[in-house]
Order: C-alpha cells, then sequence, then structure tokens
DNA sequence: CGTTTTTGACCGGCGC
DNA sequence: GCGCCGGTCAAAAACG
C-alpha cells in the first residue's frame, strides 16, 4: 500500500515544496496506491532552505565576506559585479584607498544589521514578556470571576468547565518572562483545585502542545516518566494517584493543533522523526487516518495524525497533539512553535459562553488568523487549524466538523507576532473591524479579503511567524528547548511562502 | 538483524 | 447493555 513512502526524515528543499504547491493540479487521490510517487514522500513543510530563508541567507554570506575581506581573500562583492571582463581591468587600477573604503562601508552595514538584529531580539522579548503578563492577570481575574459567579449560582457552569480544562496553562506558555515567579502563579492557577476531580477522570492527558517557555519543558520531563511508551488510555487511573504536583499540571485538555496543506505526498515533513503507530478509516471519510509517534526521543509523547480532506484529497490534514521533550532541529522548531502558538491562542481564547460568544476579550496569538475552537462530545480536545492550503485567491476554507459545538473566538490584540513590524495595529486597521461574535465564516471572509488585497502578505506572515517564533532564544523552544537547540539566526526555519491563511475548524 | 510499517484486535468513551 | 467510534496496542510482515 502505502509502504514506506510514510517515512518521514526525508527533507525536500523548499524549491520541492514551492513546486509541488504551485503546480499540484488539485489531483484526486483515489486510493493509496496513489500516494506512492517516485520521488515525492513528503511535503517539506518547514524547509530550512527556503526562498524567504534566503533573505537571511544572504546576510550570513555578508557576514562570511567581510571576514574574508580582512583575511584578503576576495569574494563576495567583486562576484556579483556586473562585468567581470571590466571589473578585472578595472579591480588592478582601483586605488587601495577605494577598496579599503568599500570594506568599511560594508563592515559598518554588517554591524549595523548586527544592531538591529539584536534590537528586534529585545523589542519581541520584551513584548513576549508583557504579554504574558498581561494575559496571566487578565486570566486570573477571570478565573476569579467565574468563581464568584459560581458561588453565587451554585452550580458550576459550562464556561467555567471549558476555562479549566483549557485555561491555565497557555498562560504560562505565554510568560516568556521565564522568572520562577511565574512558576508559582502558574501553579496557582492551574491547581483548579475545585473541578480537578471531574477533569481528571475524564482526562487522557495532561500535555499540552508545544508551550514555549520552560515551564513546560520541566513539566514535560517529569511527564515523562509516565507517558513513555505508555501514552495509552490506561494512564489516567494512574494520574490519579500522582502526586500533587504532577495533579495539578493535569488541568489542561490536551489541544490539538491541526495543520491543513495542499500536498500530494502521503504527509509534510515538519522536521521531525515520525513512526507509524496505526492507521484507521475515520467516519465520513473515505480516505485513512494515519497516526504516528514522534521517535525523536524515547518517549516524546507528541503525536500527530495525518488524514486527507474528504472534499479535497489534495489536501493534508496533519494534527499535532502534544509537547515534545527533547530538544528539535531547526525545522522542527519552526512548526513546533507555530503550532504551539496556535494551541496557546486557541487554549487562551478558553473563556467562550453557550451562546458561542465569547466572555472576555483576550485572545493572544497569531493576528490575521480566523479562529474557531471546536469542542464536540466525540473529540473532546479543543482544535485550532492553521490553513496553510489556500492560495491568495482560493475561496475560504471553513468547514466545522459536524456534530461539533462551535465557538467564534475572536482576535483581540495582535500579539506574540507583533514583535514583527509586519504586525504593527497599523497593519491591521486596513481590515474591517470584526464585531465580537461576528459569526466565523463572516470572519474568514475578512481576513481573505485583505489577504487578497495584499498580496505581500502571505510571504510577510510567514517570515514573521517563523522568524519570530522559532528565534525567541530561551523560552520559545517550545519544545522545552533546553540546548537553544534552534539557533535564531538566519538559520532559523521559515514558513513556506505558499503559506497564506490561518483558519480554523 | 534491527527498525519501521501494516493491520486486526482491543479498549474506553459516548449515545441510544 | 449494546453498538459505534476514535485511538492504541502488538504481532507479523516488510524494509534497509
Amino acid at each position: 500500500m502505502e509502504k514506506q513512502h510514510r517515512r518521514e526524515l526525508t527533507l525536500l528543499h523548499s524549491g520541492d515544496f514551492l513546486r509541488q504547491n504551485s503546480c499540484v493540479p488539485d489531483r484526486t487521490l483515489d486510493d493509496s496506491s496513489d500516494l506512492v510517487k517516485p520521488h515525492t514522500k513528503e511535503m517539506d513543510f518547514f524547509a530550512t532552505n527556503n526562498q524567504l530563508h534566503d533573505h537571511h541567507q544572504e546576510s550570513k554570506i555578508n557576514n562570511g565576506s567581510s571576514s574574508l575581506f580582512d583575511s584578503g581573500v576576495n569574494t563576495g562583492l567583486n562576484l556579483l559585479s556586473s562585468s567581470q571582463g571590466v571589473s578585472r581591468t578595472t579591480n588592478e587600477e582601483k586605488p587601495k584607498a577605494e577598496i579599503n573604503a568599500l570594506k568599511v562601508k560594508l563592515e559598518r552595514l554588517h554591524e549595523e544589521n548586527q544592531r538591529l538584529s539584536g534590537l528586534l531580539d529585545q523589542i519581541t522579548k520584551n513584548y513576549n514578556e508583557l504579554q504574558g503578563q498581561l494575559f496571566m492577570a487578565v486570566q486570573k481575574q477571570a478565573l476569579e470571576n467565574q468563581r464568584e459567579q459560581d458561588a453565587v449560582n451554585g452550580m458550576p457552569s459550562l464556561i467555567v468547565s471549558v476555562q479549566q480544562l483549557m485555561d491555565p496553562r497557555p498562560s504560562a506558555a505565554l510568560d516568556v518572562s521565564g522568572p520562577s515567579a511565574s512558576d508559582d502563579k502558574t501553579q496557582e492557577l492551574s491547581a483548579s483545585p475545585a473541578n480537578t476531580v471531574e477533569i481528571e477522570s475524564k482526562k487522557r492527558d495532561h500535555q499540552m502542545i508545544q508551550i514555549p517557555g520552560r515551564h513546560a519543558s520541566v513539566e514535560n520531563g517529569t511527564d515523562q516518566t509516565s507517558q513513555t511508551r505508555e501514552g495509552s488510555p490506561k494512564i489516567p487511573k494512574v494520574d490519579q494517584s500522582k502526586s500533587e504536583e504532577q495533579v495539578s499540571e493535569v488541568p489542561f485538555r490536551k489541544a490539538r493543533v491541526s495543520v491543513r496543506t495542499r500536498s500530494e505526498a502521503p504527509s509534510i515533513s515538519d522536521g521531525c522523526q515520525w513512526r507509524k503507530y496505526g492507521q484507521k478509516m475515520a467516519k465520513g471519510n473515505p480516505c485513512p487516518r494515519a497516526y504516528y509517534r514522534c521517535t525523536m526521543a524515547v518517549g516524546c509523547p507528541v503525536r500527530k495524525q495525518v488524514q486527507r480532506c474528504a472534499e479535497d484529497r489534495g489536501i493534508l490534514i496533519t494534527t499535532y497533539e502534544g509537547n515534545h521533550n527533547h530538544p528539535l532541529p531547526p525545522a522542527a522548531t519552526a512548526m513546533a512553535n507555530t503550532t504551539s502558538a496556535a494551541a496557546a491562542m486557541l487554549l487562551s481564547g478558553s473563556t467562550t459562553s453557550k451562546d458561542g460568544l465569547p466572555s472576555s476579550g483576550y485572545f493572544p496569538s497569531l493576528p490575521y488568523a480566523s479562529t474557531m475552537a471546536t469542542l464536540s462530545a466525540s473529540a473532546p480536545f479543543p482544535t485550532i487549524t492553521l490553513d496553510l492550503s489556500q492560495g491568495p485567491n482560493a475561496v475560504p476554507f471553513l468547514r466545522p466538523p459536524p456534530s461539533t459545538a462551535t465557538f467564534p473566538l475572536p482576535l483581540h490584540g495582535y500579539p506574540q507576532l507583533l514583535g514583527h513590524p509586519l504586525f504593527a495595529p497599523n497593519k491591521l486597521s486596513a481590515l474591517p473591524v470584526m464585531q465580537l461574535g461576528q459569526r466565523p465564516a463572516s470572519m474568514v471572509e475578512t481576513v481573505t479579503a485583505a489577504l487578497a488585497s495584499d498580496p505581500n502578505f502571505t510571504a510577510a506572515l510567514a517570515a514573521a511567524i517563523s522568524t519570530i517564533m522559532a528565534a525567541s532564544p530561551s523560552n520559545n523552544g517550545g519544545n522545552n528547548n533546553s540546548s537553544n537547540g534552534a539557533p535564531r539566526l538566519p538559520g532559523s526555519p521559515q514558513l513556506p511562502q505558499s503559506c497564506t491563511t490561518f483558519s480554523t475548524n
């Protein structure tokens, strides 16, 4: 059947990705045999070598060239001269002073470049810190308000359940400041003593998706022992007997981040190593759903599901779940951070009311994302979908699964990505103001309209996401990257340019 | 021969 | 209680 093409270590160049994405003629994959293609095992989702990246590469080269200059080796600039023949003669006659002047100029530019990069890093970091603090404060307040209401009403509301299921951790995730003080706050929030019993009994997992922040990393470390290779349903029973510390981590419903991509490859290459452990026919979809487990580290709890879209089999839906407990390569970090941010966004927007209207206004992360969390009885995990399958002119795709309750989650603020100039509020101001409780479909239309009006946006979005999220040095590793694994330099991975819109189902 | 994939069986949650 | 469904396990097969 699909055979060895399941293997996921293959890294294609971004060129492959773009090629696939651009020329994929929306073919239909009638059966799994179609998946067996000679050379395209998978789409390189977050290739480190893509076009956006080239920009950084360029500066890298410049760096190199300046040092080369110092050693007297002439490369770089001369290679760029318009005519070698001419330069040959002119170079010889060119006074040394002029060359030196150029060197100096180049060095200055290099220094300037580095200075600006550092500045950007600092700004991003500061912003994240502030946002995390603000978010935690708001979250805490919201929780207290809910408790007060419950005390008055005498019975817990759905809102509270949802909140407490999904709530506190994201705040920790966003608390990039890192200091141990935040740990205390997090514990305080996550304890949620009132409802842990019921939640625990239903919870299958206490892991959350890719939380940027060392806090999550530590928890992952502890989680591993219990989760190792038995991420099976039997675990919850164990959880109940766990220490209090562990219990306090439990009140987090596992969030899922679903990524829709257009690809004929059996799966996307996200930089991680996966092992398939199951395949099932899902109801309502003729295509089988494959289950993968991360094998980059022993006991890594991260899993993903891969399935083709029933309506358009050219679209691959990859759903991530869990939190890596090991350092990730840059390419994987990009995806991990993206999904982590999406998960944080989803979870942080947990305050939804019964009528589907948001009950509070904070909703960090992923500007431009039209967001709608889905909660269903059959699939109790909050899920957010990043739709990367649409072209700039594509019709917005938003199809909440049947029999699921949908909660439109409005976007407020321009969180994490805003550290990037591309996401300055004035950029957003071009968008029509979205009303609370606005129907999701119109949200998508709004976003799509904005995208269509700005062809550069998709590239900007992709660049910003990968640059900012993959880059946050100490915390954003999300993957408890103790190793600071993803060097945040020009080498950091980028989203493909074909990445266009975010939408959720 | 070790690792990965395949695939039927099994389990738990949920609705009726 | 039963059946459906999603998710996982684990033995066997396939692969490199």
